[in-house]
DNA sequence: CGCTTACTTGAGTCTGGTCAAACGGGGTGG
DNA sequence: CCACCCCGTTTGACCAGACTCAAGTAAGCG
């Protein structure tokens, strides 16, 4: 599951591959010296492995470099609703400093890199870098703010509005980071996923992406799903979309 | 709706009602000092009245000082959903200095005092005492773990174990507030806010309630509802409880 | 080639929604 | 003081969206 992480030979983050994209904010010569000097090292992991555990008191943070995961909890009797999705960019395993322990589990939809940070270091970092201690409670804040969409969504928006809901949401998040700019179109889930996510069961899932797909609106691959028509989904949605400019990346 | 905020006449920090309770990790002198000073006021609202709006760019974050409200979001037809409760000690509208504009409303459920801190004044608190800062970052984590518990609630429990959950959730932190142990021992809310907080209808939640009281587990009363068993909720639900300690109270 | 995983589809069931009506208490204006 | 109204709660009857069970297809992989 783990690969041996390694400081040299992985990215500095002068050079991270995230940081030149619009969504992020700039980082000045300190805030990046910090940064590369925060970092300890990459780690990879396969699709399919378990990057976090709920309950784990766990001595990392990481940031997605690559790759797609999941967040996620599970009741006793094995059901599984997924909490939200982990793309490039996204600060995870903030719990396990901060509270203690992590209340959910991280997994890799794909193979992923992740940039390792120290829970040891966090405290430097809010000691001395304010603007980061800042940083990190805006990424806290966005996902509180995503969080409660996915909210409104389960709880009060039809199976199809949800559906598109999230087909909107995950087209929107993909796009910030220009994934769909080139090889990679689709979305990398399965119907189970997205189930999984809606609070639906896997069969209901199925018809109401169909329906979709017989209007045109997405494509369904084998494990993913195309957006066609992002405006048509996020009408049926209701939804308003993100509102995010100057992203900090960690 | 909005009574005039006085700086002279309201609590010090210092003498916070709040802070001397077992919840409650223990401030310093200087962290006291500096809250006085980033205190600029109180507000006192009404019960029904709403404290922030949706969209708004607001110029204050508060702290709950006493009472209970709710943070909440709609739908453009109306459908509402509830995405937590807002007990005292916590700290709302964090979004609007860090996001720029607010995501959710909040309304109160009763007469409700807030602490008022304006937002010009949270870079400083960052810039100049970094325990402070990551005690914000604490807030807001622990915010993320509570929306994370209600979305497996919502997206994968069925109704009874949601009532039974949710009524637990809310019990525990009355009790971590000591708000239990003299005159109110009330859930102050109407079957209307629990419905759209479970994404149920209301009077589907009605019949849910009844059956829960038909077992002796609660007892509703006009606005309100008393927890008769509360490890009987607990089972019913499959959660496991809060685990906090040492929660900051900024 | 056989196994597994993902997706599809049909049939029957049930949880939870909608519509409608009624009750009861608290507040208000006449 | 009473009539009225409104809000929150309760209950019944009916409906429908979503679930379960079940079976089958198709693609990928060792």
């Amino acid at each position: 599951m783990i690969a041996p992480m390694r400081k040299s030979g992985c990215v500095a983050c002068e050079e991270c591959p995230l940081r030149p994209l619009d969504t992020f904010r700039e980082f000045n010569d300190k805030e990046l010296a910090f940064m590369r000097e925060f970092k300890t090292g990459e780690l990879r992991v396969d699709g399919g492995a378990t990057i976090l555990v709920e309950g784990a008191h766990s001595a990392h943070l990481y940031t997605v470099l690559s790759g797609w995961g999941f967040r996620y909890k599970t009741l006793e009797d094995g059901r599984r609703q997924i909490l939200n999705y982990v793309l490039p960019g996204d600060l995870i395993g903030l719990q396990g400093p901060v509270l203690g322990e992590m209340q959910h589990s991280v997994e890799a939809l794909q193979p992923v890199v992740l940039c390792v940070f120290e829970r040891e270091r966090l405290h430097r970092l809010f000691q001395n870098h304010p603007s980061l201690a800042y940083d990190v409670t805006w990424l806290a804040a966005r996902e509180e703010s995503m969080l409660d969409d996915h909210l409104l969504s389960i709880g009060r928006r039809t199976a199809a509005e949800r559906a598109a809901y999230l087909l909107s949401f995950l087209h929107q998040r993909m796009d910030a980071l220009n994934l769909n700019g080139d090889v990679e179109k689709r979305i990398p889930i399965t119907q189970t996923h997205i189930a999984d996510t809606l609070g639906l069961s896997s069969v209901h899932t199925n018809r109401t992406l169909r329906k979709l797909a017989a209007r045109g609106y997405i494509r369904w691959e084998p494990r993913g799903c195309s957006i066609l028509k992002p405006e048509a989904l996020l009408v049926l949605s209701g939804w308003d979309g993100i509102v995010e400019k100057g992203r900090p990346l960690i």
